[in-house]
DNA sequence: AATAAATTTTAGACAAATCTAAATTTATTC
DNA sequence: GAATAAATTTAGATTTGTCTAAAATTTATT
């Protein structure tokens, strides 16, 4: 199924909203989306006569099965171009989301699965979210970020962040690879460097930048 | 200023249609984005309210200076789009076409700039067409790919038609760069590969493949 | 020059997506 | 358990882009 491009936002809105299972509200779609209450209700009956919300009036509504597999083919997209934007052509962090708000909307499974590949298969977008694979599965954030981990706090590396060749060329100049045993020695608060001890030997630093691209299961 | 999808699809189409600078008919256009007449009608009024084309009712039509302008900036996003697709994701240059008429409505120029920062800059697209630079300029077809030349004719090399890594590194290894004087020896019918020699000494053969991608100054 | 044919424009309608204002339903408070 | 407030839906309009059928204009042919 082909939807527009106001369709796909309202289901990525709700998908969002509605990450507990619960209902979701009306003027929370409203707001979320920078429109009127009357547009949201409009837009449901849409996608309710397609098959993809739950909704009765005035009761509430949330994605079906099929609207879920939807968002999650919406997000990989937003999300797999964020990485290319970041990653690729050097965008910062900070100024891709309204052009991935733009590209999500492109309708092409090939490109979305090669950019997939030339990206080398990202776990998580520049933001740190998970980046759903092509059949909508999303890695559980049992994970976290090595940034996050406080000191003496150990894991075991389980995903980088995003894959550039810069931080594949650092990592294997580094000889840190996925597997890799860690613990955290210090953290320097003056640019949130860390000092990790590796396989219970290697001593080094690591950048804060560095840090938010490793992604740790905690021991 | 910001158009709609639909409008770039018809200031590109006007554009390509008025190459000689002739005018316009309206049915030509309905041809071209295979609309009704009704439609190119209605759309000239609003391009015309823009100030983009030159219009009086029944006698034809074309883009003024703003309107090339415009036009230039699609074009250039069409070309870079399906450069980056044959060029970084492997695409083939014949499944481009659809995926680059949605792509070249992005609106971001510092996308654009970018993208063409990491493609090399490439001066043509992967169908030969030539790519405007971001002041809308674009190589005049003075030069031709070396796969259009006959046997014995001569010339230097004036422009690569995509960059892609795998094109340079077979570049560098063959010492081939831009000003590499070469002319034809032989054209194998088989595979059309070419036997050329090179700054009068070296002889050697390049694919098809290859010579589409070398863009020429005849002598 | 008159008529026929082709082209183009206008008239009127429709779907998509949005809005404001009014009506309806649900939730809260006294 | 009314009365009031908040949330939601409906009614009616508007903009964009499209269509078909009819009218107007230009071009071609007797
Ligand atoms: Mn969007
Ligand atoms: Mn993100
Ligand atoms: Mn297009
Ligand atoms: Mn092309």
């Amino acid at each position: 199924m082909l939807f527009t491009a106001a369709e796909e936002n309202y289901i990525k809105s709700i998908f969002h909203l509605q990450e507990d299972g619960s209902l979701v509200s009306t003027n929370a779609v409203a707001a979320n989306l920078h429109t009127s209450a009357a547009s949201v209700t409009d837009m449901l009956k849409k996608l309710k006569s397609k098959k993809l919300v739950s909704y009765e009036k005035y009761k509430g509504f949330k994605l079906n099965t099929e609207g879920k597999k939807t968002a999650l083919i919406i997000i990989r997209k937003h999300r797999l171009w964020e990485s290319f934007l970041v990653n690729t052509l050097q965008f910062g962090w900070d100024e891709v989301h309204e052009i991935a708000d733009q590209l999500e909307h492109i309708q092409s499974k090939k490109l979305v699965d090669k950019l997939d590949e030339f990206l080398g298969y990202p776990k998580f977008d520049p933001h740190g979210d998970p980046i759903p694979d092509s059949n909508g599965k999303m890695h559980e954030q049992i994970q976290t970020s090595l940034a996050e981990l406080a000191i003496h706090e150990s894991g075991e590396i389980s995903a980088l962040g995003n894959p550039s060749s810069a931080l594949l060329e650092l990592l294997q100049h580094k000889q840190i690879q996925i597997g890799t045993n860690l613990i955290v020695e210090k953290i320097f608060s003056f640019d949130q460097s860390m000092e990790i001890k590796m396989n219970n030997e290697l001593l080094f630093t690591i950048s804060h930048e560095l840090a938010k691209n490793l992604f740790i299961k905690k021991r």
